[in-house]
DNA sequence: AATTAACTCAACCGCGAAACC
DNA sequence: GGGTTTCGCGGTTGAGTTAAT
């Protein structure tokens, strides 16, 4: 059966993959009418998509003031600091960084970051259980944050200057930190 | 050159909160 | 005040791309 002759009331509703039109359609309805009110914004632009969906292309992809390309140096050590301070709070997070969004910091977070706390919690517990025949059980490491600076990030702070395209001697960059990345601990620490 | 593994990111889903009637 | 609808957020998935073997 196909969906698109039926005259039923339920319309159709189409997932998947933002097309080029779809994309025009609703930057100009915006551009028009101004965002909000997804449902029927959805509706009023003919577009067969949720408001949901129509809300989330918006502000992920098509708003004018998005900023595009990898995130920077700056931006990541303010990542980090917001994260340790307010945990998942995407949206809340990425108020701080302008055109960056919730998605974008997310997944940035997700595929970038956490990637590393995990291997830091690995060799932690790999480093404790060493540490515990020693019998130093009371300096059990407390926290994501002070795994990471405990164990991580020196060998993620070289991977921060490949992705932000700085040219920094890896000589540099494996056995030192700037004055930003301790700055940052303070709060990885401190919360 | 072909295959496989790892990575990235756009998009969807489910849920709770807020707004509306 | 209660029910319904809509919105926004965080988590998750899967297709496409890139790197490694």
């Amino acid at each position: 059966m196909d969906k698109t002759q039926s005259n039923s009331q339920d319309v159709e509703v189409r997932k998947g993959p933002w097309t080029l039109e779809e994309d025009l359609i609703l930057t100009n309805h915006i551009a028009n009418h101004g965002e909000g009110v997804w449902n029927s914004l959805a509706r009023s632009a003919g577009l067969k998509r949720t408001g949901k969906s129509c809300r989330l292309r918006w502000l992920n992809y098509l708003r004018p003031d998005l900023r595009r390309g990898n995130i920077t140096h700056e931006e990541q050590l303010l990542i980090m600091e917001l994260h340790a301070k307010w945990g998942n709070r995407w949206s809340k997070i990425a108020k701080h960084l302008p055109g960056r969004t919730d998605n974008e910091i997310k997944n940035y977070w997700r595929t970038r970051i956490q990637k590393h706390i995990k291997r830091a919690e690995t060799f932690a517990a790999l480093a404790g259980s060493e540490t515990n025949e020693q019998g130093s059980s009371g300096s059990q490491v407390s926290s994501t944050a002070e795994l990471m600076v405990t164990n991580c990030l020196p060998t993620f702070h070289g991977e921060v200057e490949a992705f932000s395209g700085e040219n920094i001697p890896q000589e540099l960059n494996e056995n030192y930190w700037s004055m930003e990345d301790l700055w940052s601990m303070q709060f990885l620490n401190g919360d």
